[in-house]
DNA sequence: GAATTAATTTCAATCGTTTGCGAAAACATT
DNA sequence: AATGTTTTCGCAAACGATTGAAATTAATTC
């Protein structure tokens, strides 16, 4: 690479010192205004350009924020993605995208990719395989601001922003039964992950308020496409099964409407499905989605919000409390209830 | 932030020097066996992590590379990001994410937070808006290796990396007049793309080859959702609407389907559709979408390769001669055919 | 035991920028 | 003319790590 313009290059050719240029190009008071314009037009000419890296070293910050994301590619990942870049954009920071790909070891090498590129904060999502999370205690005991989003856990002393899971799930559970089913099933993510656990209680408690009794055998693990499908069509062959059908994403949702008109059953008079998430899947399947709107995009801007939060006030961290925010989720009916 | 350990801490607790430090961590022959082993214990021991900032300011590099992209919410896009994100994780390269949303004056401020950021290279898809590539030819000035992909432009002396967008055209097309079209349209991208003008010709020439003359007025700029719904709106009001439609991507095409089913036309009996992406939409939509499979993941695999390949031999940059990678498409056939 | 060689370790400069402190001008005051 | 004030600027250290060259210590040879 060609080498850049430096401030020694400026002090050389006129014949000033490195601290002078430094003043200059900063207004410092102690410099005249004529070696000022001077400096900045010469500047100018050159196209010099701080670096970065050295001021980096010299601050021991680098302007820089950390992403641990499972995968880029799900929707509702990359519209959080959108959110976070563009508080970071507005805040000058930059944004560094470190993928874990659901992997748990991949993860932990993220962690340490995050540390030896000395961000200065990290947003983590983290991967459904993760159950020790004693690599984040590390970003933490380095003390090194770490804001948890959708994927969070209650156990570390750091900052959490998630969708309101519960609500989410109770509004989805409740419109069905308002459309008239009495037997819902669920389609539940992993219950070690919080959301897991929030979504089936909202659901559980959708069905309590309206006295329907809970039946395990309706709940199933299925948050991906294949899984979901498969676990649609073991259910919808019982002779028994059910009217109504909570996933816990939009692609087990549409997993679900397409086996069951694979089936010969109709959406929505036969079956009911909501899903989660808004996906912009959920606006082209057919018939179009009932949803709960995750609002992704919200959700990064919050979370790297927090973070930067956190960022600013980091001298005066005496006691630490970690914040929660939750964001509402909102349920978009379409013509799949 | 906490101070981290430095190799100065060690130096100290052990009595020697930071030179010794240094070459010890590194096996540096001529560091005894027993203080190198000393030395690393104390490191293990202390947690310590060589400062990456250091090293970028000495060595002028920083093994990260710099991404300008549209918008990640995108699927085309984030599965690019996937496949360059995976090749920049295996050669120990961060990527810093900066999205343009399609807007030329953020994209000009983004190949400036390149710039002072110090990315060792830069992998670029520029926005629509993008008229003016001055930005760019001043990365390319500054001798900072720039690899295009997707959006490319010849003017520019930096590496290419494309699908065959020409070649998908032309299968897609010639598969709609295998299916019997004689009169299709196309919903084309902005002409000032190349995409545009490649994927035009494809379509061109595959009519040619079936002696089926070219209709301008079949030929309309529809490369989003909304505007693609209007444009198939219109078309098909028309007493001879087109039986066949080619689209751009996806989305345009899925618009389509949706309008022509509006419409009260049958896909793919009345009309039949071919998009260009092969999205997870694509596989949802109903009839699931006949699509040209754009490889997005490889594309940017590939693009990221090419940036690390011009990294390496970045030395012996005598005469730079631009390379264009060309990845081949697939026409996924499903039922809008 | 002195001299030579070999094995270890340290010094100091470097990357680009900032900043406290001291120094040298320029100016003002008697 | 001597002193006191400002104004303006430079020195040098610092951030953390690397590295050629010099210096120290230990080992070897005659």
């Amino acid at each position: 690479m060609k080498r850049q313009i430096t401030i020694k290059d400026i002090a050389l050719k006129l014949g000033l010192s490195t601290s002078t240029i430094s003043r200059a190009l900063k207004d410092h008071p102690d410099i005249s205004p004529k070696t000022r314009t001077a400096v900045k037009e010469l500047a100018a000419l050159l196209g010099y350009r701080p670096n970065r890296v050295a001021l980096n070293l010299r601050n021991n910050s680098t302007s820089t924020i950390g992403l641990i994301i499972p995968e880029i590619e799900h929707y509702f990942f990359s519209a959080i993605i959108n959110g976070i870049e563009e508080v970071a954009y507005k805040n000058d920071y930059s944004v560094m995208v470190f993928q874990s790909n659901e992997s748990y070891k991949r993860e932990v090498i993220n962690t340490q990719a995050v540390l030896t590129n000395r961000v200065d904060g990290v947003l983590v999502s983290f991967s459904k395989e993760t159950n020790d999370f004693s690599h984040f205690q590390k970003l933490i005991d380095n003390e090194i601001p770490v804001v948890f989003f959708d994927r969070v856990i209650d156990e570390l002393q750091a900052d959490q922003v998630v969708a309101d899971d519960y609500q989410g799930a109770f509004l989805a559970v409740n419109h069905l039964i308002e459309k008239g089913c009495r037997r819902i099933a669920h389609f539940a993510a992993p219950q070690h992950l919080a959301i897991g656990k929030s979504r089936l209680s909202g659901y559980h408690d959708a069905l309590l308020k309206h006295s329907i009794p809970f039946d395990q055998s309706l709940v199933v693990l299925a948050d991906t496409f294949d899984t979901a499908r498969k676990a649609a069509h073991d259910i919808l062959r019982r002779p028994d099964y059910p009217t109504g059908f909570f996933a816990v994403n939009d692609m087990a949702a549409i997993a679900i409407i397409k086996e069951a008109k694979h089936l010969g059953l109709r959406v929505p008079e036969d079956v009911k499905v909501v899903g989660f998430e808004n996906s912009k899947s959920a606006a082209i399947s057919e018939p179009e989605l009932t949803t709960v709107d995750q609002f992704g995009f919200e959700l990064g801007r919050e979370a790297c919000q927090q973070l930067l939060r956190r960022l600013k006030n980091e001298e005066k961290n005496t006691d630490f409390k970690p914040t929660k925010k939750v964001i509402k989720t909102r349920l978009v009916v379409r013509s799949s209830t």
